[in-house]
DNA sequence: TATGACATGTAATCTGTTACATGATTAG
DNA sequence: CTAATCATGTAACAGATTACATGTCATA
């Protein structure tokens, strides 16, 4: 029964406790990094990592150091690096990709850590074969607009797809890196 | 008193009622084009109308022609059609580049049917002015993070910074369009 | 006349936003 | 001692998702 459906959010506080960390922490991170786009506001925060903990993915100890204010740092469990590593490794569909690169990236950020290089050669690979259709069918899309629509609604959708074309290179750079990387026998 | 805030889906129901439609035909547009992000579900899209309706920013008519379904086909009023207009003209904030691009180009991709091509030239300005010191902050987070960080969160960094970069360049690419088209005097 | 596409909706549930509340600790 | 910051929360509300419900029309 582990089938209860964690939001993105869950995600990526689930990925950034991998270092063990306070509610406060956590805030300070989305807040000071471009993963403000996860909501910084406590009223989130504070309930998710206690629906996190009642799932038992993480949990939370009262910090007794000495005259330190109250803290509770969380800390991933077994089952929470568990869900976290399901979630890393779902392969990448063209849904996933219609839907916005923020929770493809966050995978991806959290991979090399939560499960090692190997695990984010293999998402690289996967957004490759993901990505090729995805901007087949977006030129499509182009072509058939082309004719009816305004410039400006035409520029957006270019706008698109250049963006994906930008990803695809990423996606080889990124890839080569790797694969350096690998074969240099690094860790 | 028009300052009933509106959600983003509110915003795109807006846009695409510049062309009277009834709530079927958005489900369509949104499930067949990329604005399935603005949730193409029923339970989204009615109660999102009858706000809009209620709000007098459409109107709702049912189409009497002879043997067809029941239709209701929404329109713009006055009211919505202002409100539109002023959403595409909000200058654009770095908030706004950090919370996405959906919403950025759906305010451009409207642009140029609800208000003219000036419009879609001023937004392209506005884009290019908030998109230099965004890209900036951006190289310096990716060199802070540089020597701490795993490689895939480094990586995952340099792709948002290359996907803006390949912004940069669609704006200007868009500006010159728009600056040939107008001097060129094509209404 | 039964099936499936058209067209519109509702209800339960979950999550996020906003705005406020609380108390402890440190700096001036 | 007072203000600011740290750290954690709560309550009211709006909105989205999911899944179901309803009725119409065309076609086989």
């Amino acid at each position: 029964m582990s089938a209860t459906k964690i939001p993105s959010l869950g995600y990526a506080l689930l990925g950034l406790l991998q270092k063990p960390s306070s509610g406060y922490d956590l805030r300070k991170v989305f807040s000071s990094t471009s993963m403000k786009t996860y909501s910084d506001s406590p009223g989130a925060i504070y309930p998710a990592l206690r629906r996190l903990e009642k799932a038992g993915l993480i949990r939370g100890t009262i910090e007794e150091g000495s005259g330190l204010r109250r803290r509770q740092i969380f800390r991933l469990s077994p089952k929470g690096h568990g869900e976290l590593k399901k979630w890393i490794m779902l392969p990448i569909t063209r849904e996933d990709l219609a839907s916005g690169l923020k929770t493809i990236m966050l995978r991806f950020a959290f991979s090399e850590i939560a499960i090692g290089a190997a695990a984010s050669l293999a998402i690289l690979k996967s957004l490759e074969a993901a990505l090729q259709p995805h901007l087949q069918a977006l030129r499509e899309q182009l072509q058939a607009m082309k004719a009816v629509a305004p410039t400006s609604a035409r520029l957006a959708l270019e706008c698109g797809i250049r963006s994906y074309e930008s990803l695809f290179d990423w996606t080889h750079y990124s890839i080569t890196i790797y694969e350096k990387q690998m074969n240099g026998g690094v860790s």
